[in-house]
DNA sequence: CTACGGGTTGGAGTGCGCTCCAACGCAAGC
DNA sequence: GCTTGCGTTGGAGCGCACTCCAACCCGTAG
């Protein structure tokens, strides 16, 4: 049964703030959330659900503004299905864009740490010359 | 040979614009870049690939701070290799968490998706109750 | 010699997305 | 009945990372 939960326990459970958690309802990027007898925010399983997604869609960088149009929907009924199905297709592009960049960002970055690795293996400088002095060898090495 | 290059050349070619370009320098975040007769900044090909790692380093979420730490650390030669090496392997291990979690996103949304396309191809309204009127049957496949 | 299209600087301004604050309400426990 | 702890509201404030602006400087083409 959908035991409705606090601002504190949906904010531990999304990793959001309990003032983003208002602020998002206000801004209308989630729908309003019922009140308990004496005002309390009282979030059912449905709300939360519409929160994860919410979190998804921000953190893979939908836009506020995009984010409130697409729940504003959901408060339309079944008539929106098509725009939100042709919202959320173009965000998964843009999803699929960010993680190939991402994968591409990652690799770079590794073969900068094996290029480092490399450096201080062989007590080389960047230019290839030799590190001569031991002092900076040992420095090389050290992570201080 | 490297020929050197203009700001717009550079911005052009890394997405940065020319504000940000000179932002990034005199924040730090890049090292001085060497000026031709006349005062203006004339870029080398070790500068670009810098600021091709830097722009990585910025999309990939190191805070500017970090970057201008790492960057800082080039300048001092040899003796830095070790702590540069930790730093982009703390990085890494940062970008890989992205990673994993942009793409359990994806398939998040990649299942609204598929949620939505189910209820449109099967005129069902979310709560698994049939869509009868034929006028929002229609408005549900449309992207309008 | 003048206009134009680049560049330069320092400093102010902006947009996004929260985040913090003060003042207040309610209910439970000592 | 007072404190404590959780919540409420409206509104102000903030950090980040740019972005824009005004004033000015060059070199070249007409």
């Amino acid at each position: 049964m959908s035991t409705a939960v606090t601002i504190a326990e949906v904010a531990g459970r999304t990793g959001l703030s309990k003032d983003t958690l208002r602020w998002y309802e206000a801004e209308g990027l989630i729908p309003s959330v019922h009140r308990d007898a004496s005002g309390h925010r009282a979030y059912d399983d449905a709300a939360i659900r519409v929160i994860e997604l919410v979190v998804r869609l921000r953190r893979t960088g939908m836009p506020v503004r995009e984010t409130k149009d697409f729940v504003a929907m959901t408060r339309q009924g079944a008539a929106t299905h098509g725009r939100r199905l042709a919202l959320l297709q173009e965000h998964r592009e843009r999803v699929r864009a960010q993680l190939a960049q991402l994968e591409g960002d990652l690799h770079a970055i590794e073969g900068k740490i094996d290029h480092y690795a490399g450096l201080i293996a062989e007590g080389r400088d960047c230019d290839a010359s030799p590190v001569t002095d031991p002092a900076i060898r040992a420095q090389q090495r050290s992570l201080g």
